[in-house]
DNA sequence: AAGGGCAACAACCGCCACCTT
DNA sequence: CAAGGTGGCGGTTGTTGCCCT
């Protein structure tokens, strides 16, 4: 794999590649309860990750439906019709392109599609075409159309999710879609007696405090102690439904009280 | 066979926009 | 209106594999 190798920051938060079991975790924990709230979500994901890695993790590789390699003569000219008009705006190109994240686009556009259209653009051979392209894009990919086609993208996300399957659908509970045309996102304040409930849940946490440490959002620890967090609250894998059902337990107490 | 250079790409980082309080 | 929290975007970096000499 071509990543950068493993290590662990001043927060003791692991950077670098993911491994198989923490892409396991964060794939079923965001199947099951979806991506709520990305700082808070590796912890009960049971991952040692900041919130901002887990959500590129997510969006770029774990995501349903998600597709590498291979780019089409379709998607190629779409990217470089859209690039030629918009520019280096890789989110919404990557809204055109389904299944195809704006990072992976942007990685293929420097390493593929700019040197090719350099080429095109300097060879002579080139120079009708060049021009057929530019009067073309006015027809198909002209900027009016390009606004139009980034706006209909909207629901993209939506149709992500409508297509997903959720391994444990019949568990359905506030914070799994009760049927696929649920929309997996779930908004912070929906989940803010997430904590109190898991604390009182067997006092597992013993103290979550507001005043954790001013540093930096994403990769700071949420919780005041993080190893109480791993070693005690999130057990390892083999713990798994554990957590599970921990979670399922602040299901059924929100269902009962906050509905 | 060795090693230097380049290509590919996963992942990190900083910044900004939007939303909530 | 201001400040803080959060999500998202785009630029860049770092590592590994491959190719060429």
């Amino acid at each position: 794999m071509m990543a950068r190798t493993p290590c662990v920051d001043k927060n003791g938060l692991r950077k670098g590649p993911w491994s198989k079991e923490e892409d396991d975790k964060l794939r079923a924990y965001i199947s099951r309860y979806g991506h709520w709230n990305w700082r808070e979500l590796p912890k009960f994901a049971g991952v040692s990750r900041c919130g901002k890695s887990c959500r590129l993790r997510w969006m770029n590789y774990l995501r349903p439906n998600i597709k590498h390699g291979n780019f089409t003569k379709e998607e190629e000219d779409l990217i470089i019709i859209m690039h030629n008009k918009i520019g280096n705006k890789w989110a919404k190109i990557a809204a055109e392109l389904p299944g195809r994240s704006d990072n992976e686009i942007k990685n293929y556009w420097h390493t593929h599609l700019k040197k090719r259209v350099k080429s095109d653009q300097t060879d002579p051979k080139n120079m009708h075409r060049e021009t057929k392209n530019q009067t073309e894009s006015s027809d198909i990919g002209g900027h009016d159309e390009v606004e139009a086609l980034c706006a209909s993208s909207s629901s993209l996300e939506l149709s992500f999710t409508n297509t997903h399957e959720y391994p444990n659908e019949t568990n359905s509970s506030p914070l799994t879609p009760s049927s696929s045309s649920a929309s997996v996102e779930l908004t912070s304040s929906k989940f803010m007696v997430h904590d109190s409930l898991i604390m009182s849940s067997g006092d597992l946490i013993q103290t979550y405090s507001d005043e954790y440490d001013d540093g930096n959002f994403w990769t700071d620890p949420f919780f005041e102690d993080l190893d109480v967090v791993n070693n005690v609250f999130m057990a390892p894998s083999d713990s798994d439904e554990f957590i599970w059902s921990t979670m399922d337990l602040y299901s059924e107490y929100h269902s009962q009280f906050m509905m």
